[in-house]
DNA sequence: CTTAGTGCAAAACCTTTGCAACTCT
DNA sequence: AGAGTTGCAAAGGTTTTGCACTAAG
């Protein structure tokens, strides 16, 4: 997946160090690739793997990370930021369901809201470099 | 605009007091009405004003105003909660483009955000309650 | 060796809460 | 009178920062 050379090699140009602990961290997202991991959850797991690092190290690696464009920074109304992996090309942004009554979060893509985000961009003279769309409600499972 | 009668109306629904405290913070909300307002925002304001008006109640009088749907809760993402008039009815959600150079937040509605919303609202079974569509760029005059 | 990175604890923020005093209805 | 409301200060939760120590290039 995110092969170890090409993290060094990222890391190089900015002159930034291979540490340890950023090959951990980083790797925490590898085997939860599917999860939307706050500082507090990545420290959590770095604890059950006994693994020494402390909380403002994870704090200012999920920074790096995702400056470094590896991880993307999300903010799920929840009060602290999660990251998760950022696919190295995607056409289209994936979007976030997130349940109102369990929690759950659910990707979704839409070719739609692309194009709806591409024609403000148009409209409006802004030059769009992100943006994040959230929708809040009620999950399958919770609607009875 | 908002007139007080309705306001009080209200607040009798479900058994809240009239008080100065909250007609004093919905009257900051109509007066600056193009402004996104955090509660220290509003708290400044009061205090310019010398009303004597404690930052707890502006946090308290400001989630009452959401929950009766006066104002609405926005995430801008910059680590605190912000508020606005919300329109008793609009039949489509306006956006936020934020500009990342200076800041300046532009309103956008878009239909077609709309409809692709909606298309999802069908595909993924969930009903959707809510949503919020953020979009950081460059502003016009931060561009060239 | 030199510079960047780490861990810890303290500080910084934003927001919520406990409680006695107060004020609408 | 009685229930809801307020202000203050203290506590909570997340994130950042200062600093001495350690490790990578």
């Amino acid at each position: 997946m995110i092969d170890i050379a090409f993290f060094e090699g990222l890391l190089r140009e900015k002159q930034y160090k291979m540490t340890v602990q950023r090959k951990t961290v980083l790797e925490i997202f590898v085997d939860f690739s599917e999860r939307h991991l706050s500082a507090e959850d990545v420290y959590g797991i770095l604890r059950e793997r006994a693994s020494g690092i402390g909380l403002a190290t994870v704090y200012r690696t999920l920074e790096l990370l995702a400056e470094l464009e590896l991880l993307e920074k999300l903010d799920l109304g929840d009060g602290r930021n999660r990251y998760e992996m950022k696919p190295l090309k995607r056409s289209v942004r994936h979007h976030h369901l997130i349940c109102m009554s369990c929690g759950k979060i659910r990707e979704v893509d839409s070719a739609a809201i692309q194009r709806a985000l591409n024609a403000i961009e148009h409209e409006s003279g802004y030059s769009i470099i992100d943006h994040q769309v959230k929708l809040y409600g009620y999950c399958h499972e919770c609607r009875k």
